[in-house]
DNA sequence: GCCAACGTTGGC
DNA sequence: GCCAACGTTGGC
């Protein structure tokens, strides 16, 4: 099983918004970006990935599990584009925002801290210990 | 609200 | 196939 980190901006997609949709989840579409499409594909049924809120927030506010491999994204107008479907797991009793992640000599490498800007990406499974970690979160 | 970084597009 | 222009994203 791998790990991975789905960023979304709140007024678009928030987590309390994922929440509300239980264990049925919801397709994470209107991804436009090859990198991230591509490690969509990569994704298995069972997965698990941070929810991470951009903009306001800059934090990990939960955890969700993969429960649809890549298929067509239904938003997208030509056939370029896939995307996974996801639910729902548990919120992190604390957030962990990008400045403790920064701060976190641990996860200087992590793709969250050195390329902001890619919106769906790979998390290693120390990196994963570590945020669970600072998050107070326990499986 | 601004600006920097990056990815994508389109002209040559 | 290269490169400049442009649009988008996300941090500050």
């Amino acid at each position: 099983m791998r790990y991975w980190l789905f960023k979304s901006e709140p007024s678009e997609w928030s987590w309390d918004m994922q929440v509300a949709k239980g264990d049925a989840g919801e397709e994470w579409d209107g991804v436009r970006n090859y990198q991230a499409r591509n490690f969509m594909r990569d994704m298995a049924v069972g997965d698990l990935a941070f929810f991470y809120h951009s903009q306001t927030e800059k934090a990990v506010v939960g955890v969700v599990e993969v429960i649809a491999e890549a298929h067509p994204d239904s938003t997208a107008d030509d056939d370029r584009w896939d995307c996974v479907d996801i639910k729902a797991i548990a919120p992190f009793p604390t957030p962990v925002t990008l400045d403790m992640c920064k701060d976190d000599p641990r996860l200087s490498d992590m793709a969250l801290v050195n390329n902001p800007r890619l919106s769906v990406q790979p998390v290693s499974d120390a990196e994963w210990a570590v945020v669970c970690e600072l998050g107070g979160y326990t499986a």
